[in-house]
DNA sequence: CTGTTAGCGCTTTCAG
DNA sequence: CTGAAAGCGCTAACAG
């Protein structure tokens, strides 16, 4: 009782609705909502009334209402293996980045490489909480992957595992042409006995990052040694290990390409460890071409993966999926590029 | 109307909703909704059988209606300069873990050092669509952050920019006993004239550290020679800089202590172009321990912050906030802790 | 223990 | 161009 006018003027008893917008502006809240979202037919004078009342109030809408009556939350759920890496980082800021343009918010679900939680993630993003979502190397196969677009729930792949399945909508870098620049930039520098530390065996990087590596080498007329290969999986630990194996053959190769920057720092390592100077008795080149590339001494070659860049074509592709608009390019493949540093040179002798 | 039975059974119009799950329960859905949300008051049977529908139609409730109906929508904002990076990385992924063991989602709103943006940001996070907010180094002043509070919006600060202020829930740092540390085991090493990296002026955590490593020289009754103290902004090419600087002195340190990662492997850069041998010619040792400092060679000697356990817990007192409970303490430090690598030893001669 | 009944804040026909 | 009214899916009293 005399908790007093709580109900006047501005500072209402919470947050402004827009049933109190619409008080104030002396209009329905129909209007309002009109305004809110854009409508053109609002009286222009109506419009600028209302907006200046939105103002005043430091209104905004609530989106779980709005997700509630239209179907449109205006957020979108992103899962990905790992928040803090140096490879997923860059690719998560560029989503959030385009998503933020377009005034969207995310909801961020890692996975921590879980399968099982990846999924029941998904599943419960797509409960109206979300419009849709951005899968960043799932871990689900295509199979699930067809299911779940069966279920009308509308997503894109960024970074695929497996080879991208049919009819999904997926951004991937141009691994192939990566991987050939820069086994064609060792095989200029002079080096003929080139190693590879692969990534996982299976894994979509990896199978195209050898074609590329194997296409320079048959294109300088290079037959390829199968000692010449390991498998990894993508850490730094195994890219020592690796190299190591690479460094103890017989014929030890002049240089290594790493298939990411982890395992080619763990070849530095390596080389360190045995007292090789990089790039004077081996050069290394890496992948991906992340943060920890340009900090390693010596500063690592590397070949770009426009990592921001293909979260942000991410949300365009899946902004464009929700709003049904027709998207004909459901594959895209951005370009990837040689950055070379300190860690190549010609081979001794 | 040839539209046929969409009505019917399982495969729902789009997803079930409790209405669906009550129907096939032959429940109310309000007895379904109290065996979603656990509430003691439904027989164990009843229970059951609606829990087996739930499962049978993969059914989870939709947040954002329960958001509007019970104002928790089970979401939180957190607001972060970047992403993408080695230190907010680790305290965002420590935070979305302990999120997701509560079953809570994470609503990711990078800032990109936009006080503006910020701001904006949270104001849009309040409207009903998150339960409450963390901020990791947020870019508000403390009485913008009194203001937030004022309009009873629950949020923590997670390392807090300025000085943390009174009766707002904080985590932070033992900032000052790790920079003590730091110095003392420099001093143990037989140094003398030791260079401080320190951060950026004004902010918490130089101040702080600023504190411990006056402490730690005072205890070794060193009197600070000013000059040995270069401010910088937290970033490798200003830590160089700052290194630079303190080589060229007259009588130049034989050890750099960098108040983060960053400017300490900047120092390491500084220190190679000079021709300078870490740890031989000159130690360094940085704060913070993130990923590089494992990376670099040599590996950096580095005063780890719990940054993911700092991220959990501010989760851990925002729910408690969220939920009306007493928290006791408002204000929270974490340890901080000296691991020593390879850039440090004693000076030459 | 269970069902009924109001809304939560917003969008969206459908009438003026 | 604008308002009235009907929900979206769910929770929360309030009765039984």
């Amino acid at each position: 009782m005399a908790q007093a006018d709580t109900q006047r003027e501005p500072p209402f008893r919470g947050r402004a609705t827009i049933r109190d917008i619409a008080d104030l502006a002396g209009v329905s809240i129909a209007t309002v909502s009109r305004v809110l979202n854009d409508r053109p037919d609002v009286a222009p004078e109506t419009r600028e009334n209302v907006l200046q009342v939105v103002r005043e109030q430091g209104f905004s809408t609530n989106r779980g209402a709005r997700g509630l009556s239209s179907g449109r939350t205006g957020m979108i759920g992103l899962t990905l293996p790992l928040v803090a890496d140096a490879y997923f980082g860059p690719m998560l800021s560029g989503a959030s980045e385009a998503l933020y343009e377009r005034d969207m918010r995310i909801v961020l679900a890692p996975t921590f490489h879980d399968h099982d939680r990846e999924m029941s993630l998904l599943d419960r993003l797509m409960r109206g909480t979300t419009d849709g979502a951005i899968l960043m190397l799932p871990e689900e196969s295509a199979d699930e992957l067809r299911m779940l677009q069966r279920q009308g729930f509308p997503f894109v792949v960024v970074d695929p595992r497996e080879a991208p399945p049919e009819g999904i909508a997926c951004v991937a870098a141009m691994h192939a042409s990566g991987a050939k620049q820069a086994t064609e930039h060792l095989l200029e520098l002079g080096h003929r006995r080139i190693g590879a530390i692969a990534g996982a065996q299976g894994w979509y990087a990896t199978e195209e990052r050898l074609l590329g590596f194997r296409a320079a080498l048959a294109g300088a007329g290079i037959l390829l040694d199968p000692e010449l290969i390991v498998y990894s999986d993508w850490r730094i630990p195994q890219g020592t290990q690796a190299a190591e194996q690479l460094l103890s053959l017989p014929d030890p190769p002049t240089a290594i390409f790493g298939f990411n920057d982890n395992v080619a720092i763990g070849a530095l390592h390596a080389a360190h460890a045995r007292g090789l100077s990089v790039p004077d008795d081996l050069s290394v080149v890496g992948f991906d071409d992340t943060e920890p590339a340009k900090i390693v001494t010596p500063q690592l070659t590397s070949v770009r993966q426009p990592l921001a860049e293909m979260g942000r074509m991410g949300v365009s592709l899946l902004v464009r999926l929700i709003e049904g608009q027709r998207v004909d390019a459901l594959r895209v493949e951005l370009a990837t590029k040689l950055v070379v540093r300190d860690s190549t040179a010609p081979p001794r002798a």
